[in-house]
DNA sequence: TTTGCGCCATGAGAATTTTAATAGTAGAAG
DNA sequence: CTTCTACTATTAAAATTCTCATGGCGCAAA
């Protein structure tokens, strides 16, 4: 998932970016706001956070632009409290939520999920190369081949898929797939890795989960 | 938790009620205005949800009334979307969040659970008679003795302390804490119960965790 | 190119989790 | 009070998940 921020202070800015990355987000920042609309014009963003008082362009202007090419993408707008009875008509002009600041970035990851939910809950089939992965049947298949894969292997390969194209770090795959958010020394992934890349006869024609040497691993298609 | 609902319209309370039961929340009903500041005022709610057109005394005058005595617990408003930007006063007045009717209720889970986290985030220990759950350390003990649990006894323990007095269904507990939304059909949680009572020596006299025939089990002291 | 270090792959065994079968029990019906 | 039925308790075995040890390999430095 991709998210465009547009915020001109570099603590908040910068403090968002290293947390979302985090949270396997692909982000990126626009420090004004000429370019931060062209940026969200370009399309390739899932979710905007404008901040409300950024340089140039407005962030409701922003959000007034871009609403008329992009009427399903969310907008989230970061408002400083004495702001808050403004920002109440940005909501108007479409955005689909707002934060105060300062905020808890827990709260902040919250909306975000909140509003990537629904776009991603439509598709319930992902795929990556032949491997078609479909979570409401909670079936794989390798081409036209069903293959039986346990509740762990299947939550590790659905989040790989979710996360195609992006490198996933151990750290996250543990508290992700395995719910484990403290001291987290085990070599579990490893083996499920290896089960998975066994189950779906991964060779060095189909490499399709790589491993990220020191990191983690990335689902790819090749 | 505790929920007070506030709003006057059948269709919307009995479809809150019955969602947020089903999620284990204890609701209750005002339909209207000077009634819902009294019961919100008796201190027993962990979070008020206010529509904002009630009978009676406003949502608006409820949430300052209630803001006096209790500075900590969340409103949240519910708000048509002709009025929302009268909404935002409400917020000034001290609501933590409102959102648009027509809402998914889905949304509105998320936004309550947002809200309830930061409290219950608090408290790390949890107790059940002479049982104590440490969730920062991952402990337990009965008494004085450390009882060594597995990953998902603590987790089902966990859940029915969490919910301590309330009965816990069966479908809720596969959800939370095995994670299974679809065809539920199994026997594993009398299995981890049973494995619970035993490592836990809750004989006769220490029933903390009682069978509720033909719906679940409930954790409560005695 | 060679060496050395550290990370990863792999396999086997231990522990946990789940299934499945049987026995037991509460509550309804007769 | 007895019987029946449906749900729960208990146990053992199967399956999955996790740990641990060993060997292999990539990458960097010499």
């Amino acid at each position: 998932m991709r998210i465009l921020i547009v915020e001109d202070e570099p603590g908040i800015f910068n403090f968002l970016k290293q947390g979302l990355e985090e949270e396997s987000y692909a982000v990126d920042i626009a420090e004004e706001g000429k370019k931060g609309l062209e940026m969200a014009l370009s399309g390739e963003y899932d979710l905007l956070l404008l901040d409300w008082m950024v340089p140039g362009v407005s962030g409701i202007e922003i959000c007034r632009q871009f609403r008329k090419d992009f009427k399903d993408t969310p907008v989230i707008f970061l408002t400083a409290k004495d702001t808050v009875d403004e920002t109440i008509f940005g909501l108007q002009t479409g955005a689909n939520d707002y934060i105060k600041k300062p905020f808890h970035f827990e709260e902040l990851l919250e909306r975000i999920k909140v509003q990537l939910r629904p776009k991603s809950g439509e598709h319930s089939v992902f795929k990556l190369g032949n491997i078609t992965l479909n979570t409401s049947t909670h079936q794989v298949f390798k081409a036209e081949e069903e293959i039986a894969l346990t509740q762990k292997e299947f939550a590790l390969l659905e989040y790989l898929i979710r996360n195609k194209g992006l490198v996933c770090r151990r750290s996250r795959i543990i508290e992700s797939v395995w719910d484990i958010h403290f001291d987290y020394n085990t070599g579990v992934i490893d083996v499920f890795i290896n089960a998975l890349r066994n189950k779906l006869k991964l060779g060095k024609e189909e490499n399709y989960i790589q491993t990220v040497r020191g990191v983690g691993y990335i689902a790819k298609e090749l």
